[in-house]
DNA sequence: GTGAACAATGCATGCGTATTCATCATGTGC
DNA sequence: GCACATGATGAATACGCATGCATTGTTCAC
């Protein structure tokens, strides 16, 4: 038996309720100008019919999709994971459609961009990926905005929203010192990416306010991942000669997990008691039992608002807002693996 | 500035490639008759006027969309989010584009095989949700075929691809036998769908074979997350004079991970030496120090082969596969939270 | 009771592309 | 050199819906 297509158009419904093709249009666009009556027997003849309409279709005449490009770049981070979640179903509720592409980690997003194009979305959000400046404009060129999350590309046109990724890496070098630490390491990830750049720079900068010398805070680079975070871990303190650093900042909370998992089991350390250890995001699997990890709170939600009124997405009128880059606070979480300075109680 | 839409339509193209709109469709469809040096002016133009062919436009007369939705109904457990991973990009390397929904667990998915319906797309795949009758026949009235992932419905016009969760069910009992159990618990999920259900039955038949009592298999339904688990745990070992169990069947991965928290943390017993413990579905997560977990691994590469199979998008025309159910086997993965016993090093 | 404003409706057209059909040029085998 | 197959091309049309425009019927104010 062959795939046969069954699809009833608007015509059909239409001849079947007895109206024309533009009042069953109608009957289905809010807003427009159709007696109520004629409505119901438009509904009543497009249920009998199995009738929906054919967005596609009617994306060529509106030029609208209702569809918006999610990219992401590194689906193994549960936070991106939380962050997909919340932007869908945030999308969802609107009516709006997600179309999703998955892009490896410090790979670009050209390839996914032009398609995109081809689809027609209305937006275009990218998260932990990489964007050229060729793609950027190739969109604005057709009028479809496109905004980062969590990252900025300085001197660009698209737009960005993201923690303050600064000052929440200042955040977590106060609660470091409030807690005594003297000598720091520090786990770090994508070189591309201007997250981990800005973390490292707060955390540095503010030690060093507090007179912390630079000798004092190594730096470790890993892969952006739990994997990739526990195996510098071990890189790190493996040298038995090199003294061992009060404190260890995990550019994020699976990188902090993986961190935590190999001075635990690996290296027989205790967290916070040998050596407490940070992280930043704020993911729900750091809070669990084994870890209880002090983080920095990404404000995931007021992050989405941003990317989603920079969209503009109900007013395809309004301009692109290029060049925005909106820095948003988060906070210290105090959890476990940094002991609770009597401050903080 | 409002949004201009520049975009140039096959038409500019031809014009400034002195050639027809025809030729500029050819030149982009692969294996149609357009003479090499045509394609070269055609692509030439296209260049200069940044041309994207429009899809939407294009999928209005072939009645193809590319665009495959995949339903998840439970992004909370990261199984999902590796699926929704793997799904994307073995999609995205073939062409095609996913066009995401996700819905809360339990709830049913007919919402979203609405939206699913509008966009015309090629095909479905529904994981971790219910799915109605109803929605069922709408989709294959329109020739759209539809996949329940690590889901049957029985009696379903619906096809199916799973793990075989009985015999899973059975290899896990077999794990807990070789190691000496003798009484046993299990933490189970979602009653609606046939996964719990099917391991719970695989595992509590295979005990019962070698002469277990019914009695001695404890039975508690939580919440298919980790913190549903883990809350199950507590409520599972908090009646003291209740016997402990010897061996605890978390029904997946995620669950197992949050009871044996609960028990280590809150409970202070010790795994596997207190209490032995095995999941189901290999996440990666589980394979972690931290839990080391025994578990039956699903074999995600070739039910997404099999998704896709019975899915046939190379081939539209080919028929809708019908209440087809695919089992496909899992085998047991000896980690840490089971002793090994010498029979299986 | 009259003219104007307005709501409801249908007709016709356009959105950007794929594809059918007819035409023409070129090459093939004999 | 001829009949024929083959490949390349363009004109025209269809895909399913939204919408501008014109028309009709209705209500309202005066």
């Amino acid at each position: 038996m062959t795939r046969s297509t069954n699809r009833s158009t608007s015509f059909d419904v239409a001849a079947l309720a007895g109206v024309s093709q533009s009042a069953v249009s109608r009957a289905f666009t809010p807003g427009s100008s159709i007696a109520e009556e004629t409505r119901k027997k438009v509904y009543e003849a497009a249920r009998k019919l199995n009738y929906v309409p054919n967005s596609i279709a009617s994306s060529l005449t509106t030029k609208r999709t209702n569809i918006v490009a999610l990219i992401v770049g590194n689906m193994a981070n549960p936070f991106y994971a939380h962050v997909l979640h919340a932007f869908s179903k945030k999308l969802q509720e609107q009516g709006r459609q997600v179309l999703i592409f998955t892009v490896d980690p410090g790979a670009d997003s050209d390839e996914a961009i032009l398609h995109v194009l081809k689809y027609q979305v209305d937006g275009v959000i990218l998260t932990a990926a990489q964007l050229s400046t060729r793609m950027t404009s190739m969109c604005h060129d057709r009028g479809i905005p496109i905004v980062l999350f969590n990252r900025y590309i300085p001197g660009s046109d698209a737009s960005g929203v993201r923690c303050d990724n600064a000052a929440g890496g200042r955040l977590i070098a106060e609660a470091f010192l409030a807690a005594g630490a003297q000598s720091f390491a520090m786990i770090t990830g994508d070189p591309k990416g201007t997250t981990s750049k800005d973390r490292v720079r707060g955390f540095v900068e503010r030690l060093q306010e507090a007179g912390i010398r630079r000798s004092d805070i190594v730096e470790v680079e890993g892969q952006s991942s739990y994997e990739g975070a526990f195996n510098a871990a071990m890189g790190l303190f493996r040298d038995k000669n090199r003294s061992r650093p009060d404190a260890l900042f995990g550019i994020n909370d699976i990188m902090a997990m993986g961190a935590i998992d190999a001075l635990r089991y690996r290296l027989g350390l205790r967290v916070p008691e040998d050596l407490m250890v940070a992280g930043f995001d704020d993911i729900p699997e750091g809070r669990r039992a084994p870890y209880q990890l002090t983080t920095v709170r990404q404000p995931i939600n007021q992050m989405i608002e941003a990317t989603l009124s920079i969209l503009h997405l109900d007013d395809p009128s309004h301009g692109i807002e290029r060049g925005i880059d909106r820095p948003i606070s988060g906070r210290l979480i105090w959890r476990n693996t940094i002991p609770v300075p009597p401050e903080y109680r």
